[in-house]
DNA sequence: ACCCAGGGTCATA
DNA sequence: TATGACCATGGG
């Protein structure tokens, strides 16, 4: 028996007390937190930061001068984060759309469901990716949703994995009773703790969330309700 | 040599 | 709606 009742709450203190701050994205700016949500895309995070640190040395790491760049020239800049080529038209996308949209003051400005609506417009920039830019450069409480959220969640039963994004998302957001800043390092905290657990092996040798893989296995669960 | 990474798009059925 | 190919580099 688990001494404690898996919610999304709870878990995200397990996991915070187990691998503390993540400080994901902490002081840059939000063009800068934008371009490594793309750059990042199917990519190890160090990869990313190669491409964006080469940016900075082509001094185009700010909307104005990366949209004076070639296509071509931008993708030898970003070459390190991989698929250099459709990111270098992704981002020559999303920079155009960033300064029509009258950057990130005037895009600060949206409501957070508008401003999700306006990024998935633009090519390159799905659902994760646009909730990333919302949570991380913008700080509205959005919950993004991820390979790693599934799996984690599906682990201790809380959803079956399978969702539709709107739905896991809605379901998230409703039931974590954590603001913004806690929704940023909930992210960062799943993606940390799924990189080593609750993936294919069938027991989490120390596991911060033990006893509730075993446990789920064992008995049949409850219906996963995630109430806060 | 093999697998995967802080995904998204497009073609096909 | 739902899979699968494709994009490409770097680290384990």
């Amino acid at each position: 028996m688990p001494s404690w009742i898996p919610t999304f709450n709870s878990i995200y203190e397990r996991l915070f007390d187990r691998y503390g701050p993540q400080a994901w994205w902490p002081a840059q700016g939000r063009f800068e937190i934008a371009l490594g949500a793309v750059l990042t895309q199917g990519t190890a995070w160090t990869n990313a930061a190669k491409a964006i640190r080469c940016l900075k040395e082509a001094g185009a790491d700010r909307p104005e001068t990366l949209a004076r760049l070639s296509e071509a020239a931008l993708a030898r800049h970003i070459r390190p984060a991989g698929f250099h080529n459709v990111k270098a038209a992704r981002l020559m996308a999303f920079t155009a759309w960033w300064l029509d949209n009258g950057g990130h003051r005037g895009l600060n400005a949206l409501p957070t469901a508008t401003l999700r609506a306006s990024l998935l417009a633009v090519n390159g920039v799905g659902r994760e990716t646009a909730d990333a830019i919302v949570l991380y450069a913008f700080q509205r409480r959005v919950f993004v949703i991820d390979a790693y959220a599934r799996r984690v969640f599906s682990r201790v039963g809380l959803v079956s994995g399978d969702e539709k994004y709107e739905h896991l998302r809605a379901k998230l957001e409703d039931a974590f009773t954590g603001e913004a800043p806690e929704c940023n390092e909930y992210h960062a905290l799943i993606v940390e703790h799924g990189k080593v657990h609750c993936r294919s092996r069938p027991l989490c040798e120390g596991c911060p969330l033990a006893g509730l893989c075993e446990f789920r296995k064992r008995t049949a669960p409850s219906p996963a309700g995630g109430r806060g």
